[in-house]
DNA sequence: GCACACATTGATCCCGGTGTCAATCAAGCT
DNA sequence: AGCTTGATTGACACCGGGATCAATGTGTGC
């Protein structure tokens, strides 16, 4: 009787006086067992605090009773905050959370997750992008019978879970905020041109612009990947043309920010002098002065219904098995960094 | 043949024509196997691509190749940081990674961690402040037989592993930098007084000021909780003091950064007006304007080598059974909070 | 009171590994 | 050659659950 040991449903089954299979039945909540026999078994689960074994359920079911978030880049706040949306989820589910950082440049990538979520038999991903966006990727973890969840991923036409946002309603509200400052002159540094996210807010935007009457020379597109070196180098490249704008617009907050620093190192005044807005409403973009503007994904509730759909569909939940599209309108926040109207532009 | 199917032990050893056990001993590295027994199994191994089962594994030797990562506030810094060191130990050496997060503050979560554990037959664990603080934690976790290190605490008697920060030389270098800019008036904005290194560095800060024949007047110690907030309520009690610090030292970036946005928002510039250096080195630390001079705690190399400790002592390596101690100096980062001279002191 | 149908229960095997210990084998010795 | 000895090898039980299907119980109708 060592009590550091714990009880196995062979003890709980022996204390209680009936066959291994009759707990194995109330442990699972099966139907078929009387009142009497439930009651008997449970008062000594209870009373021994007995819980099955997660090694031995996993060996049996062949299942991991593991999931895994997989992503590229560790440095993305929403990769964070994916991270603790789903981990709310799964662990009250009876489901763990690994993290897979992986380098999706290189080319053999997608065989090392793939041997990953084999080897691990997870039995479900999240994917964020970029990671999210390969169609090879999900065709292979599809093969191998390994249910997923794209999120933040546009694109794609298959039947797949997928949770992503819908940029319209929050650009055109960004591109009208530059009307009403007086802007003439707006910039955009946008994001990688492989990344759909990128170029469908890239459209929105053009198209924003456009119903204002405004269009977007070629001056005033800077081409990013969506870090805060790139946000420099971009902010630098558009404000050294021979017509800088007097707002950027950037793909993502972390270049918006390289883009407000740049700025600032040149001696501009922000907002009085520029104006700038990210996309994402990272922790940093509350947490610096000028405040930046810009609009929140949402992210935290995204992956909250993500590990809720992907835990139903390992659990062989019916109704939830059906793919679903969710999309989430992001919300426009306005900080400081859109404070003040545009400066009168000199006539040309 | 299911070609979909993983195989099994047994599927190896029929297709070597050896007992199963060999195949264990060849996948297992154990010694006593002739090389042609050997050559035999291997190269069915390799030809069909075989790996053992992580769950069999785990049920087999009551082990679950787990190991966990636990800590309260997702946002500090350092926990990306240690989660990803670690993560890059823990992967090749065929250990996954749980992140566990936890609300320190709530009386139950002791409870909770080892239930979480127990229950996971979590291999080792990480413990990051303030997690890695509490004995009675500790204790119990050493009670129900599992591994574990503390990292980044500086304090407890025990024999554990333990790897932490010596923050002396650091704030020697940031106080002597204050006195190269000429401040008199010196203000600190403290960790929280349960927090074992926020004392720690608060004393050396202290006996720092002494050494320079400065003492710290209670007007200049504000009290804070290492949050952003918790910088800006501080920095406007120390700015609003009738004889205003020209320079301000934060237990961490988090404060500083929130003392520099409220200093700014009052209309001070920054550093002309007022000095500000944070400790930590965050991410955000060099990416705002000015860049805040800080020192770099080295918490990846950190975490990496608690991962390593702790996956030799998972492993039963002898060597590594026995507790060490590691102390690392952090590194003084010079940036532009700190760029020029303290302004002239009127004489009182 | 008895036969039958149906609901409950349990004996046994399986999942895919590892540990124990006896059986086998080769080499060294008298 | 025959025996001892130490090194390999393998048969079998075990880890702690779940699934199958036979055995037992319970209730119904006549």
């Amino acid at each position: 009787m060592d009590p550091a040991k714990k009880l196995s449903i062979n003890d709980v089954a022996r204390l209680a006086g009936v066959s291994k299979k009759t707990v194995s039945r109330v442990i699972n909540n099966e139907p078929g067992v009387t009142a009497k026999m439930l009651k008997k078994v449970q008062s000594v689960i209870d009373e021994y605090n007995y819980t099955p074994s997660r090694q031995a359920r996993a060996l049996a079911l062949n299942r991991s009773f593991l999931l895994s978030i997989i992503h590229d880049n560790p440095n993305a706040s929403f990769v964070t905050e994916a991270l603790y949306g789903a981990l709310d989820i799964c662990r009250p589910a009876g489901y763990e959370l690994i993290v897979h950082p992986c380098d999706f440049k290189k080319q053999d990538t997608v065989d090392e997750i793939i041997r990953f979520v084999s080897n691990l038999k997870i039995d479900g991903v999240i994917l964020l992008p970029p990671v999210s966006e390969s169609d090879e990727l999900t065709k292979r973890i599809r093969e191998i019978g390994c249910n997923f969840v794209r999120l933040l991923s546009t694109a794609s036409e298959d039947d797949a879970h997928m949770i992503y946002h819908n940029d319209g309603a929050a650009v055109g509200q960004i591109v009208s905020h530059f009307m009403d400052l007086g802007h003439q002159e707006i910039g955009l540094i946008r994001g990688p041109e492989k990344s759909q996210s990128a170029n469908q807010r890239y459209k929105e935007f053009r198209s924003a612009l456009a119903t204002n009457s405004l269009n977007l020379p070629k001056n005033h597109i800077a081409l990013g990947d969506n870090t805060f070196r790139s946000g420099m180098e971009c902010a630098e490249w558009l404000l050294g043309s021979n017509r800088p704008p007097t707002a950027i617009f950037a793909n993502n907050d972390e270049m918006a920010i390289g883009a407000i620093v740049k700025a600032q190192k040149m001696g501009l005044k922000i907002p009085a002098e520029l104006t700038v807005v990210g996309f994402d409403d990272s922790p940093q973009a509350s947490r610096m002065w000028p405040a930046l503007t810009t609009a929140n994904l949402h992210v935290r509730e995204m992956a909250e219904l993500a590990a809720q759909k992907l835990i139903a569909q390992c659990n062989g939940d019916i109704e939830a098995a059906a793919g679903i599209r969710v999309a989430v309108d992001p919300t426009f926040v306005r900080r400081q960094t859109t404070d003040v109207p545009a400066l009168p532009t000199e006539k040309t």
